[in-house]
DNA sequence: GGAAACTGACAACGCCTAATGTCAAATTAC
DNA sequence: GTAATTTGACATTAGGCGTTGTCAGTTTCC
């Protein structure tokens, strides 16, 4: 039982001309990087705590310093992954002429771009995150649901997701980021067999299809 | 060295009225229904050999008999729960009105009717089968690409998946087949808060989208 | 300059698992 | 009936892994 209390002076000097927290969280960003290229190449359940570690070129204590287990390393590599590709497709989403079919074509763009630029992340995002445990699979749907949320307001209040014979617009959405997700699954695990502009204009064509028939509805 | 030949009549004798090759085969079939239900309840991840052997009451011994190791049995247990669903689906299509709305509705039905009657078949075809090996992703690889070829002959003849600006029939195959797999994912994680035949006719239009846009292009 | 905190390399503990081996009891063939 | 095969329960081996601990050397604070 140590009564040293957390005003003590002791606690947290700097080090290297850095304080505690930016040496810690220096650290723990090297962690998710080495978990990127780590999970990215192996997979998770290859991956161990030490290779992870040798990775990041430190050692287990500062492992366990940020993180409770790989798993936890992986959640936040998962995060960290989205979060780099959601701000890329919204930049190009943004950057992209203002009509519904551009919008769209922009950010399925980046998107398989980035897939095929970095099969590792593709990995990741597609592939290893399903299994793991029940929190993992908690993440994946919630990261889904944003992203379908996403879609929802940014195209789909142009593309008019309508309801109509008993259809639910959140179900149909779902199951357009899917094909698009399905998509890039396929591609990757064929080794990105077919050319990129081919599998951006036939993911896009499922959501302009799905517009259309949308439309009409909505007239009717 | 053992100098026993296999015209032996040591070999393979009968036992509890049964022969070798009928032993073996029960034995193997008890570890595939074993499988299904550890593999669905627990996960791959936290299944070992034991809980399998445990389950299937048997010992390793004859686990080890059937198969190398519990990737082995995975594999077989998932081309197992592949196969019911096909047969299934196709016999529902086969009894549904020859009338291309219908057929697809009826195979989807059973489709989903399948994923929430049997949560632990749908974790396994839709979750665990990802991210174990690469063995296993050939596997979902082809077993999806088995799929999307038997709907471009079912469906696609009728509902017509036309190339038009740039897209690939099989991609845009791909793409369906994958907005229905995302929809039962997310409904099976969601604990199957929608309503089935909301799911079912949601899944459709999706597809009835796609075949009417191909339609009109066709017609360009 | 000296005490205290920090770092990095590595040891070590304990746990779990896959995979193989042992042996007595049950069953069968001759 | 008896020898050989089959079965089932259990032991054993060998190794990997997560996690915690040790300790000498480095840096900082006062």
């Amino acid at each position: 039982m140590t009564t040293r209390t957390s005003s003590s002076s002791s606690r947290g000097r700097a080090y290297g001309g850095r304080s505690l927290d930016e040496r810690r969280s220096k650290r723990r960003a090297q962690f998710v990087e080495a978990g990127i290229a780590v999970f990215g190449r192996d997979g998770f359940r290859a991956a161990t705590v030490k290779s992870l570690c040798r990775e990041a070129g430190l050692t287990e204590r500062y492992f366990y310093e940020s993180f409770a287990n790989s798993e936890a390393l992986f959640a936040e590599v998962y995060k960290t992954l989205v979060k780099r590709l959601e701000d890329d497709v919204v930049a190009a989403i943004d950057a992209a002429p203002a009509e519904p079919e551009a919008t769209a074509r922009a950010g399925l763009h980046v998107f398989f771009e980035t897939m095929y630029r970095q099969p590792g992340t593709a990995r990741i995002l597609l592939i290893e995150i399903f299994g793991i445990s029940g929190d993992i699979d908690r993440l994946y749907r919630e990261t889904t649901q944003n992203f379908t949320r996403m879609l929802q307001e940014l195209v789909g209040s142009i593309f008019a997701l309508g309801e109509g014979s008993g259809t639910d617009a959140r179900i149909l959405s779902t199951g357009l980021v899917g094909s698009t997700i399905h998509i890039a699954m396929y591609w990757t695990l064929n080794r990105y067999g077919d050319p990129l502009e081919v599998v951006v204009e036939s993911s896009l064509a499922l959501y302009v299809a799905m517009a259309r028939q949308s439309r009409e509805q909505d007239r009717a």
